[in-house]
DNA sequence: CTGTTAGCGCGTTCAA
DNA sequence: TTGAACGCGCTAACAG
């Protein structure tokens, strides 16, 4: 009952088979069981052996929070969006997700409702973990955050938009470059008289950096750019729907409306379903993002497609390449977007 | 250069203020400093703020997985899914996150493809996080996943289904219950030649549950139940679509079909309107979960309505109630749904 | 190829 | 209310 019997007492460490315990069983220190389970070719196939049963035989799973401890690195990527009830991110984060998964990383996942100091608090939390790498939406932080994100000297892998300037590694589109797309594409249709429709623009910047291409190429062909309509609501298709009818409530003579997604676009168009108005002979109807329902809308919706998907793979792609030790320049992709024409314009 | 110098590097732990640096900038002990930042009533006012102005001096933040070592239990909830491309997991996800998001908990992503040895492999490898508790889909495991389960000690709470017995907290809906509802309101309404339609059937349980639960009660009614087609896509409109085609051309007499969830039935819908067939007029079309597309549907589709999110918070509740100490018998919520009549029966 | 030693950063326990 | 000592379970570094 001496000190030892005391101190086996200290901690609630109970129950779990630790590495220890293997090793006793095996008849090996504890270092040789920790190679066997992470560096197998160090050690010799006799001993190898005989750890594995052990390993089998007592149901041993290690602890990834003493090795991480103790490697100071838990092989965790905290994936950092702005939202998880938009389809968007929600793509990415399944490409990120396909492209770890058998690469031993594990996703944790934090939502910020598009506020960046929300963001600078959610980057301290999880930054305790000591994840292997961070990928987080957005160029535009706070710069707490990233001075936190370069202290931390792990990858990070921006997403969504790609820009000029970022912390390490950045996969994204070209927002700007979407809307003048777009609004080139509805001047060359022939329409002229073109309202910009979006929602909760006052959060989500880059919808702002749509209109603004939008805007921007409109003016060029001499049109006003300027008719904008928006309101607070999430990007529904109901809500698309109302803003529809708001929209051709406030400019009468309207012949498009550009979206600034496909959920309101799409939205628009089943509300002219309903309504029986006709798609585009009354008004054109444009969206962006190019979802699976974009193509199975009567009319089919006009849309410019972004590679959601493919752009969580590249963004993994990426991390992955840092974390095997890749050096050097920061490692940029535009992931590019396709003007995809059908009968909605 | 002794002992001390060397030591000093040999592991990397460099560059982070660790709560001892904190400790000498404010002059206390390292423990005032972590009762500081996890008991603060425990400390003096006067040494408090003197604390929490050196944690704002060398921007602290704590190592979570030191103190989920010390402490055997970090802050993270593993979420085991089927999968993040089936929008009725992300709607579920939604609803944890959002009821965790203040509670200082980090939710961990895992998806299983719907293979439940990786499901017992992925429970190995969470479990290695420490993880105070864990949200798992489905009431079906592999039994050394369960005993793992039951092993750790931790809360965990079985989600989507609903049934007899759960290893520790259980919310879900009754899937049989969905399909004796939906198929009991297509009988009513007088539709006697009625197919069920479903992808990815041999993975998803769930749905042969709400597939069995419609063929018993047609059977009641004295109709045929059998009438069953599905493939191996994944539930995408278009999919719902072709299916509806090969349905149709499969039992030529069919009016109505129970499609085992909206996306299908909303493709088939889409592809009703485009190729002018009328719904219910020359055939009814029926969902499952109450999707928001449903309700925008031209006709608008008849569905039983799933309160998805809301799963979720419960979820998140049953959790957060066993972490507050609440013990005793398990915790068991049927979310119940809605049978929503619309146009499309 | 295998083992010894030390400590990752923190929280628990016990003592003051 | 505050502090000292110890160890959570594992791995890095070094020695053999």
């Amino acid at each position: 009952m001496g000190k030892t019997e005391r101190g086996r007492r200290r901690h609630k460490g109970v129950g779990r088979v630790t590495l220890g315990d293997v090793a006793k069983h095996a008849g090996v220190a504890p270092i040789t069981v920790s190679r066997v389970m992470n560096n197998p070719d160090q050690v010799s196939e006799k001993l190898r052996k005989r750890v594995e049963q052990a390993v089998d035989a007592l149901g041993y799973v290690p602890n990834l929070i003493a090795g991480g401890l103790a490697s100071a690195g838990t092989r965790v990527i905290p994936v950092i969006v702005p939202s998880l009830s938009i389809l968007t991110y929600i793509d990415v984060i399944h490409g990120i997700q396909q492209t770890l998964e058998d690469t031993g990383y594990q996703l944790l996942l934090g939502s910020t409702d598009f506020d960046l100091d929300r963001e600078a608090a959610l980057i301290d939390t999880v930054l305790g973990y000591s994840p292997s790498g961070i990928i987080i939406a957005g160029l535009r932080h706070r710069e707490r955050a990233i001075q936190r994100l370069e202290a931390c000297q792990r990858p990070v892998v921006e997403i969504m938009e790609y820009g000029a300037s970022c912390i390490d590694s950045n996969v994204g589109v070209d927002n700007a470059e979407v809307g003048r797309c777009m609004a080139r594409h509805l001047v060359e249709r022939g329409y002229r008289r073109i309202a910009y429709v979006g929602s909760r623009m006052d959060r989500d910047y880059r919808t702002i950096q749509r209109y603004e291409g939008h805007r921007e190429m409109l003016e060029l062909a001499g049109i006003d750019g300027s008719r904008l309509l928006q309101n607070d609501e999430a990007a529904s298709y109901k809500t698309g729907g109302r803003l529809f009818m708001e929209a051709m409530a406030s400019y009468p003579d309207l012949d498009a409306i550009h979206f600034t997604n496909d959920n309101l676009a799409a939205g628009a168009i089943l509300e002219a379903n309903r309504r029986g108005i006709r798609v585009p002979d009354d008004i054109a109807v444009a969206g962006y993002l190019g979802l699976p329902l974009s193509e199975c809308l009567t009319p089919a919706l006009t849309t410019v497609s972004v590679p959601r998907f493919e752009m969580g793979v590249q963004a993994a792609k990426f991390l992955l390449a840092r974390l095997d030790g890749e050096q050097g320049e920061a490692l940029r992709c535009d992931i590019g977007f396709e003007l995809i024409v059908r009968d909605s314009t």
